[in-house]
DNA sequence: TCAAAAACATACCGACTAGTATTTTTTATT
DNA sequence: AATAAAAAATACTAGTCGGTATGTTTTTGA
């Protein structure tokens, strides 16, 4: 194989087996050793890719924490159809569609959001991309729902968008809490109802 | 002094410093050391009070934390006056008067959510105990707002009161992000629409 | 084929970790 | 004042941490 191939399969294999354990027992509790284990390589050639673990976790944000938002949040709001409807459609359908693991252990960004965004700026500044993202994809479909006059036009469509997130990434801290559905029906039930009131 | 007393305030001492530490470096980043450090006292003096890190943690969440959270959002829904007025005020004067560290290191109870929640069920117990009251005092202002209609009758109490936490705590975590108030604004934007649609 | 470079392995470093064992100091009781 | 008990200090353990230095193996290009 190619040099170049194995290193960048190599590097994605650090990149996932950090994603998965930095996700089920947080970032500072995840050592390098521990990643390296699960890669069945060893620290050596680990720092040979990285230069340090808050290179490899900013790598992880912008490509595996990145990419999972916009698979599941964002790409899916480009749909065609009623704005209103595809907003509660992938809210809640994502919300539902999640594993036990995933009910679990929360949302992968807000995790990351709450232990590590306030230590260090680079942190914030990966993250940060992502809400941006995420929030400026939300604001463009609720300017189609104006449009489209399906949407109130006086309301402020970045508060709704900024709402939106919030109340979504605050349920899923919530429910690790919880070991059951009701907290996440409870919010479906939120939403739906503020969902309902945008409608022009 | 006594020795009761003397031991009640070295208790105390220890669990303010440890709030601190906790919420400014997170749980795992807060080593025994440092906080003993931070007290002038010993290690010897904190295992004298405490078998473990872990029962620490659990004595910070069940009385610094929870008394944060019945002081800031639960006491003040007992008071008298318009239902969903209340509810606007304490949700969003409450972020406005939040100081620069506190919105920098987001809010001390969905930090520990997000970091420590998924490793032990003792910190869920703890932590979903707080959650309750204030989800259940929310309902009792909302119900009340019901009777005395100003708050419409078919929408679903519970719902509202989840929503409302989720959307606080999910905004407090993504304001780490920025080093503005924007983001706040956009949320008590989004709220006091959401709120301005619950009136019968 | 051969040397340079890249990929990875091994062994190690000093600093730090939660927790323990033991001793000294302070307080309370008689 | 003597004694016991509580509070706190000191010194330590075995293990983990991020990172480094230096090997060995594999791949590459001439």
């Amino acid at each position: 194989m190619k040099q170049e191939q194995k290193s960048e399969l190599t590097r994605q294999l650090i990149l996932n087996e950090s994603f998965n354990l930095f996700y089920k027992h947080g970032f500072k509790a995840t050592s390098v050793d521990k990643i390296m284990n699960a890669t069945n390589l060893t620290k050596g050639a680990f720092y040979h890719h990285y230069n340090s673990k808050k290179e490899l976790g900013l790598a992880v944000i912008s490509s595996n924490l990145q990419k999972r938002v916009v698979d599941g949040m964002i790409t899916p709001l480009h749909q065609k159809g009623d704005a209103l409807k595809l907003l509660e459609d992938i809210f809640s359908t994502r919300l539902k569609s999640f594993s036990l693991e995933e009910k679990q252990h929360g949302c992968p960004m807000n995790n990351l959001i709450n232990e590590i965004a306030d230590t260090e700026v680079a942190y914030q500044v990966a993250l940060k991309a992502i809400i941006d993202k995420w929030t400026t994809a939300l604001i463009e479909l609720i300017e189609r729902g104006k449009t489209e006059n399906t949407i109130k036009k006086d309301i402020s469509s970045k508060a709704v968008a900024i709402y939106l997130i919030s109340a979504f990434e605050g349920v899923r801290g919530i429910r690790k809490l919880y070991d059951d559905d009701l907290i996440l029906n409870q919010y479906i039930s939120g939403l739906s109802f503020y969902l309902k009131q945008l409608r022009a």
